[in-house]
RNA sequence: GGUGAUGUAGCUCAGCUGGUUAGAGCACAGGAUUCAUAAUCCUGGGGUCGAGGGUUCAAGUCCCUCUUUCACCA
């Protein structure tokens, strides 16, 4: 456990985002939870580095870049400013934020890469592998699309279908396709590099069971050494954006071999600016302390890939992997229509004060794997209640007192009063709380000792000594409103690594220097002159909520197609597309809607939600549809309805036979679905338009 | 589909190796107070701990089945 009196040299990275897009709210909740640890570790006196960096390689970002008409350097060099900012406004203090298309980088990933060949690690075997034959290129399986092998919903992802769950190869998709360039994709050889995995299992087994995991981490490892290990395909073929593979040309590391490689690279980089010794804390036997937070997606990466690259290339390995759950709102997945897909930068544009998100998600971290859940009437409660109403009214309330009725100057008793004994004896327990990511078990306790302080307060009552005559009176006045702010001076400290800027006027208001865990065994003395008590923070209005959300869902309308927008930050995101949000009138006549009389309807064998429903709009044979309506209607009550249903739609074929055409209907999640009528008088067949 | 997690008061969450009437904060109700940014203090109502079965003298806590939500599947 840690103590000051045994200082540590400690290195911690959080993920590296990718150069992809926007830092959002689920990013932060892994940058906040590192940089609370990483604050805590450093008031506590030891030496800690921060390192993260952009993860820049990689198909993605090669083909954004095409799209946008741009490099990829001029790509992932502005979407690293805009990383840089962020984290900096939520006061995510990285000692150094690289990038991974860097020197150091290259020069370690290469270096590395010989040292697993040196070692026997690397082999080749050609595959075989989807290849683009207008775009000239192979594809990843997420750019190969296509009609689900299940259930067979169209343009589905080459590795798993998110209609039906199923996951499968690419070449078993139905009328594959090139997300790229829409060509049909041929199988072409080609051949790759891997990383020889299988032989380092019991490496592996061994590592991942020996305390450098969470149980349930290590739980979920156990699943893939039970059908052993496949070796690692660790090339891509040209074009590709990232390091070329020594003495293989054409070959590229696959982004996931260099990424985590730049956590060296960003530490390198900071080595030299600050002159560090790398080798002190990466050779095989370094004495100093090395922490990935990760979340829990990326496990896999960490603990199989990464330990073994770094065992068998002559380095260290991480002291342990931090991994952390995702983020929900309001219970449920981020989501675009709902306006719950938060950006970072919309967060500071309505809410501005980052330290609210700060608090709330330290108040609901813990050091498991469990998902935590941003819910926003419980974050506006939370904020203004312990924040406002607790912590800070504590200076609010007594402050004023000092100020007016004694120059500002304290008066410290020479025993210790008993609230402040207690506030000072937790010292230890929420050290350790911190130290264990137990970050709301900390909270918590803070927020009892700030409930304490509170009910001593008001049990003092200065308000009535203050309207007392008297030297006692005065003297009794000055010294309970000394020892509140005494009480508030530990909160503070307590709660400085989470908010830290806060904290930090409140020295300013305090008149100390900057608070570090030591501080707990200081405190006042007699004569100490405080500033001027001014609010130092105001409530959330949750009208600022409302506003998010409802500029989030804009944004979506406003920029349909990807969130491209986010990136470019040329423009600022505003509707700069309108018309956008339109249709043209042409766009509408393409949408053959009839008038259709449904002569039959009748339940499907083994289909859940649909109905298998015969619709006559005056043509030859009647056109079977199946439509997803099953829960709200008995095909029994349907038959010889009229009702509207697109008739130009192309014919798609379901696991059940072909549907022709698609009904519509209204629902929402409170209801439905409701299938459409026409008013009377309109006859089947008719045009709707 | 497989695997790892997960489901406790209206909301957000604590409940360690099974042990007396299941806890907290917020919200709500009643009272007090007015120093403080409608903040604070005291008191109270509210839960068949996802469902069903089992082990045990005793289960929110262990086992089995089902189910919810999340993640991963190189």
């Amino acid at each position: 456990m840690a103590t000051a009196n045994t200082p540590r040299k400690i290195l911690v990275t959080s993920a590296l985002p990718y150069a992809n897009g926007s830092i959002h709210l689920g990013h932060l909740v892994e940058y906040i939870q590192t940089d609370i640890w990483v604050r805590f570790q450093k008031m506590q006196g030891h030496t800690v580095h921060y390192v993260c960096a952009d993860d820049t390689h990689g198909t993605p970002i090669m083909l954004r870049a095409e799209k946008e008409g741009i490099t990829p350097e001029a790509l992932i060099e502005g979407v690293h400013k805009e990383h840089t900012a962020d984290f900096s406004e939520f006061l995510v203090e990285f000692d150094n934020y690289y990038s991974t298309n860097a020197p150091e980088n290259k020069e370690l990933a290469q270096s590395i890469y010989k040292k697993l060949k040196a070692n026997g690690k690397i082999s080749t075997k050609t595959i075989e592998q989807f290849y683009d034959p207008v775009k000239n290129m192979f594809l990843p399986d997420r750019f190969i699309k296509g009609e689900c092998p299940k259930c067979h919903a169209k343009d589905q992802y080459g590795d798993s279908c998110e209609v039906c769950g199923a996951t499968y190869n690419p070449t078993e998709l139905i009328n594959a396709y090139s997300a790229v360039s829409g060509a049909a994709p041929i199988r072409k050889e080609t051949e790759h590099y891997f990383f020889k995995l299988s032989e380092c299992e019991q490496f592996l087994k061994d590592w991942t069971r020996s305390g450098t995991l969470q149980g349930e981490a290590a739980n979920k490892m156990g699943e893939w050494f039970e059908n052993g290990l496949n070796d690692w395909d660790i090339s891509r073929d040209a074009p590709y954006f990232g390091f070329e593979i020594p003495d293989a040309p054409g070959k590229y590391f696959y982004v996931w071999l260099d990424a985590p490689i730049g956590y060296m690279a960003s530490f390198k980089n900071l080595c030299q600016a600050k002159g560090l010794d790398f080798d002190e804390y990466w050779s095989k036997d370094s004495k100093t302390e090395l922490y990935h937070f990760i979340g829990k997606d990326i496990l896999y990466f960490h603990a199989l890939f990464w330990p073994a690259t770094l065992e068998f290339s002559g380095h260290r390995k991480p002291t342990q992997i931090f991994a952390h759950g995702f983020l929900t709102v309001n219970g449920e997945k981020m989501s675009k229509s709902r306006g719950t897909f938060i950006t970072a930068r919309s967060y500071l544009e309505h809410i501005k004060n980052p330290e609210y998100l700060r608090y709330y998600y330290a108040a609901k971290i813990n050091s498991t794997m469990e998902d935590i859940d941003l819910s926003l009437d419980d974050f506006v409660a939370r904020v203004n209640s312990d924040l406002v109403g607790k912590y800070i009214n504590i200076a609010s309330r007594t402050a004023g007192f000092i100020n007016k009725r004694f120059d500002g100057k304290l008066q410290i008793s020479n025993t210790l009063p008993s609230a402040v004994q207690e506030i000072k004896s937790s010292a230890k327990l929420i050290a350790e709380c911190y130290e264990s990511r137990e970050y709301g078990k900390a909270l918590r306790e803070i927020m009892r000792l700030a409930d304490h302080a509170n009910a001593d307060v008001a049990e003092a009552a200065p308000w009535v000594k203050a309207k007392l005559e008297g030297d006692e009176a005065k003297q009794d006045l000055h010294l309970d409103c000394s020892a509140a702010l005494e009480m508030f001076r530990l909160l503070s400290l307590y709660l400085k690594p989470v908010l830290p800027k806060l904290v930090g006027e409140v020295e300013k208001f305090l008149n100390i220097v900057p608070l570090t865990w030591a501080s707990v065994d200081s405190s006042f003395i007699t004569g100490h002159q405080i500033n001027n008590y001014e609010h130092l923070i105001t409530r959330i209005d949750p009208k600022a909520i409302d506003a998010m959300t409802e500029a989030n869902k804009e944004n979506l309308t406003a920029t349909p197609q990807v969130s491209a927008a986010a990136v470019s930050k040329a423009a600022p995101v505003t509707a700069a597309l309108p018309e956008a949000e339109y249709i043209s009138i042409d766009d509408f006549t393409k949408v053959d809607l009839r008038i259709a009389k449904i002569v039959n309807a009748e339940h499907v064998e083994g289909a859940e939600k649909l109905l298998k429903l015969l619709l006559d709009i005056g043509e030859e044979r009647p056109r079977q549809v199946f439509a997803g309506i099953k829960s709200a209607y008995d095909p029994a009550t349907l038959v010889g309805r009229l009702t509207v249903m697109v008739a130009n739609l192309a014919p798609r074929k379901m696991k059940f036979g072909m549907s022709e055409g698609m009904v519509l209907a209204a629902s929402d999640e409170n209801g439905g679905p409701f299938i459409l009528s026409p008013d009377v008088g309109a006859k089947l067949g008719m045009r709707v338009k």
